[in-house]
DNA sequence: AGAACAAAAATTGCATACAATCCACGCATT
DNA sequence: AATGCGTGGATTGTATGCAATTTTTGTTCT
């Protein structure tokens, strides 16, 4: 038990949420988890005060945490905003990266370009994140390598089925092979620019997967659940 | 008392902090603090907890929370950060600024060039805030708005006589003007790189305010106190 | 004198008790 | 019948007590 209970509850109710346990809007009562995890109230507030912070819960002074509803207009500025953020680690990662790292950067995408071949999706997706951390790494700046993975594990709901969809590997990484060539040539305006195109690439993808229910309910801001 | 106890705490901790009261690596006791606010440990601790997210301190498991102690590396990074940041939101503010959104922006900066005239500092200072803060918006996307303003707080210690260095408001007035030029024409690319040259221009110029503390320490990563 | 170990003191984490606030339901009034 | 208000229940916010761990201090041995 080298860590605190409250931080393992937060990372328990926060792989809760992320596979649906607990529904967009379901109210979070604090004695009900105490009980179900099988420690007092202390933690659980803890926890939740945590999560708050990353964005999955909402907690409205002596109102309760309820998780948090996103609408298509909010996902759509969290795609936006991993987007700029991936483009701009891209762009430093072009300027800024060690020789060791773009053999790295390099040796990566090879493989998965392997994995696409083989259609192996579950192990393409494990090394997508893979590189696009690599990539956060790149830039050298923790704060923006910070912001970069905490949009992209707040948007993780909703890419989870995301390499389910039929040739998405295939296309996914010849858009990497946009960045990755720029990267290591060091272009930063067009690692930037190759980085951006494929991100709202995903992004369209998802709506395609959605069957375009975020699309239709543009209008009407009705709020969406994540991907089972 | 609308508000709850640990909101006024995190509060009055953080202006604290910001203000000097507690220098940096100071250790945040939380029976002494509970005792000097006049309530108990619980609200204490959630103010700390609270403060932590923001970066202003750090808490580490069983062993107290601290004020945290930035290094010259990881002020470099936070304005790096920063200046991605801005630069992102002026990008894309040339892109979806609406009319009335570009009239206001051009009246406040026409505005900003009479004030840097007539060197009033203090009215420069709060009306650059409101500069930086209506091109956030600019942006649409309260994702990186909100990232934005985090890290523009976070930057505030370091900052705060930033406009007292002679001739400071009108070479930043100047640099604006190239931000808010290329803005209100729609280049978005032309927005990025003034954005960006201009704060670079500002961490210049806090690194000669210090005396060049900054960069004679940069080999010992000594941590650096607020401007006071 | 300095280092290593052990016990005590202090501080954090968790549990429980109490107080304040919000919400729902019911009742009275218009 | 609908709206406003009041009361009771439920839930969150705060205080305090206890357990666990870290830090300090004192002692002893090299």
């Amino acid at each position: 038990m080298g860590e605190t209970a409250a931080e393992r509850l937060a990372q328990a109710l926060a792989e809760a949420i992320i596979a649906g346990d607990f529904p967009p809007g379901k109210r979070l009562d604090e004695q009900q988890l105490a009980q179900r995890y099988g420690v007092s109230r202390t933690p659980v507030r803890e926890a939740l005060r945590r999560l708050a912070t990353t964005g999955l819960i909402e907690v409205r002074p002596r109102r309760g945490a309820i998780v948090t509803r996103v609408t298509p207009e909010q996902l759509e500025e969290l795609f936006i905003a991993m987007a700029e953020l991936e483009a701009t680690c891209a762009r430093l990662s072009a300027l800024s990266m060690s020789p060791t790292e773009r053999r790295r950067l390099q040796a990566l995408h090879d493989r998965m370009g392997e994995l696409a071949h083989a259609g192996d999706a579950a192990g393409f997706a494990y090394a997508n994140d893979a590189l696009h951390t690599m990539i956060y790494a790149g830039a050298h700046n923790s704060v923006l390598a910070e912001m970069a993975t905490a949009t992209r594990r707040r948007l993780l709901p909703f890419r989870r089925a995301q390499f389910q969809l039929e040739g998405r590997p295939m296309r996914s990484h010849a858009e990497h092979e946009a960045v990755v060539a720029a990267i290591l040539r060091g272009d930063a305006q067009g690692a930037h620019a190759a980085m951006l195109h494929h991100v709202t690439l995903v992004e369209a993808s998802f709506e395609e997967l959605c069957g375009d229910a975020a699309a239709r309910s543009r209008g009407k801001s009705r709020p969406l659940d994540a991907l089972t």
